[in-house]
RNA sequence: GCCCCCGUAGCUCAGCCGGUCAGAGCAGCGGCCUUUUAAGCCGACGGUCGAGAGUUCGAAUCUCUCCGGGGGCACCA
């Protein structure tokens, strides 16, 4: 019998070889090369409501899937098979199999992937059940599974090896399934309204769209270093400028950070950008796309998120929080003076700029309180590079984020499409640049020149697709929502 | 980067106030059984107690370092 390089000899896995070595040894291919006509054992199990207790029935189904558990042995057992549908019990008689079958299936491991021709009928202690006529292997399982009634539960296996996770846990699958159902409603509500995807470069010459460090990577051909988009929002503008009136993308972001219960290094945002819009209709779209997702997917978490939402400014949102009116002190000293006078604790008054002071308030004394859905409107110009102007509001801009669960989940804006204004803030950021800011934008003038072309008035928004698959599963961290999380090495 | 917590059999866990503390259930292995279903009954196996160093007559247990994980802080369109 062999065992695997590396591994140390198991009696565990010993004897799973030694059940493969045996199934060759008779002939029996484990690893076949398909096994077609199979039907969801969901299918199988419909509409036998009606079957009573030792209730026999004549229809044939063939099914596929893994062993999950046996009871009883000898000459008859009882068996659990699970596919993505659903679980079926299955039982096996040697007066149907014949005695040598019969020996080969109590063989089997829990694991092992098995397809199975049978006869459904109902036990006499009431279980849907599938009398197998025939079967095959047709995956032996070399390793064991995880344990079949607590399941997994090891934080570490579950991310690093989801695979195991997701055998073992019928939650872990059901929750990528609803994420695959998210995501397609999401899709479905941009279609219909006349968006049409697009894919803009993930290896970027020139990052930007968004504050934040890049990943660094390098060219050898071209012989030049390539940014990982920390977004999409320059090359969809872009887009936007060249007459596609309507345009999103839907796709992986990623940011050189660090990893928090929210943040992912690399995590899937849509952004889409709609000609004629100012940032009220982004967030009329906002709410109605997320309202219908949440309703599309069968959403029925605590958090109502059907339209509409309630829409605060900046402003009153950190005044009716902690008493501080950021627009009452429009310079650094004036505001830091009403946060030690409102009793804030924890500020960095010394260092941090007002925009900055303002993002902290908001941060600290808002975001975390907030449980409904809410958008905070009209941001300080500072923190918003590429939002146009509020119409009426000087020093800020007409900028929404939207925020539900202690989470930001959306951030849009009336789009700048004025270039000698949006040369200005390239400018503004490089002196940030210089002055050590890590995260502010580089200067990208062929984006400039784009807008030069001319670019219609512009609503733009990027909504985080993790975190909105959180809030609608209830799960508390972004690792649980996304497959193969960045994990310390 | 800082602070706190965790790491015992393939899986889920107990033991941890230093001295039969190497334990249980499940899986696996052997045997029995034609209606089981938290995994039928009986039996025998199975662990370098995350790694290393130290304290001690004696360490899974106390100390330190390292590795891995979780949570919090800092950071974080």
């Amino acid at each position: 019998m062999t065992v695997v390089e590396g591994e140390r000899p198991s009696d565990l896995l010993a004897a799973r070889r030694a059940k493969l070595d045996r199934l060759r040894a008779a002939g029996i291919d484990p690893f076949p090369h398909d096994f077609p006509g199979v039907v969801p054992i969901a299918e199988a199990t419909a509409g036998w409501d009606h079957l009573q207790p030792g209730e026999e029935t004549e229809r044939p189904y063939r099914v596929a899937g893994r062993l999950a558990a046996r009871r009883g042995q000898g000459k008859m057992a009882f068996l659990d098979l699970v596919d993505l549908s659903g679980r079926l019990q299955l039982q096996a008689r040697v007066d149907v199999l014949g005695s040598e079958p019969m020996e080969r299936l109590l063989e089997l491991d829990l694991g092992d992937i098995v397809g199975v021709d049978g006869t459904i009928f109902r036990t006499r202690r009431g279980e849907l059940t599938l009398r197998v006529d025939d079967y095959a292997v047709l995956a032996k399982s070399l390793r064991p599974p995880p344990d079949k009634h607590h399941g997994l539960t090891d934080v570490e296996t579950r991310f690093r090896r989801r695979e195991l996770d997701l055998l073992a846990n019928v939650e872990a699958r059901e929750l990528f399934v609803m994420r695959a159902r998210i995501v397609t409603a999401l899709r479905r509500y941009l279609d219909d309204h006349g968006f049409i995807e697009v894919e803009t470069p993930v290896l970027q010459p020139l990052y930007g769209g968004a504050l934040a460090r890049p990943f660094v990577t390098h060219h050898n051909a071209l012989n030049r270093d390539l940014y990982l988009r920390i977004a999409t929002e320059l090359y969809l503008k872009r887009c936007v400028v060249g007459g596609l009136e309507r345009v999103y993308e839907l796709g992986k972001d990623f940011r050189n950070e660090g990893v928090s219960f929210k943040h992912n290094p690399e995590f899937t945002m849509v952004e889409w950008y709609e000609a004629y819009a100012d940032y009220g209709a982004v967030m009329d779209r906002v709410e109605v796309a997320v309202g219908q997702v949440a309703e599309a997917c069968g959403y029925d978490g605590e958090v109502d998120l059907s339209p509409p939402w309630r829409r605060v400014t900046l402003r009153e949102a950190i005044r009716e929080r902690c008493g501080v009116d950021v627009m009452a002190h429009r310079d650094r000293e004036s505001l830091a003076e009403a946060i030690v006078g409102a009793g804030l604790e924890g500020y960095d008054t010394q260092e941090r700029s007002w925009p900055a002071l303002v993002d902290d308030l908001l941060s600290r004394e808002v975001e975390p309180h907030i449980t409904d859905p809410v958008f905070i409107v009209d941001y300080p110009k500072e923190l918003s590079p590429f939002a146009k102007d509020h119409r009426s509001e000087p020093g800020l801009v007409e900028r929404f984020e939207a925020f539900c669960s202690g989470m930001e989940i959306a951030n849009g804006f009336t789009e700048l499409n004025d270039p000698d204004e949006q040369r200005r803030r390239f400018e503004a950021q490089q002196r940030l640049a210089l002055a050590g800011d890590e995260e502010a934008q580089p200067y990208d003038e062929v984006f400039v020149e784009a807008l030069e072309q001319g670019m219609p008035p512009t609503g733009g928004v990027g909504l985080g697709i993790d975190r909105l698959v959180m809030l609608m599963t209830g799960r508390r961290s972004i690792r649980e929502v996304v497959l193969f999380p960045a994990m310390r090495d």
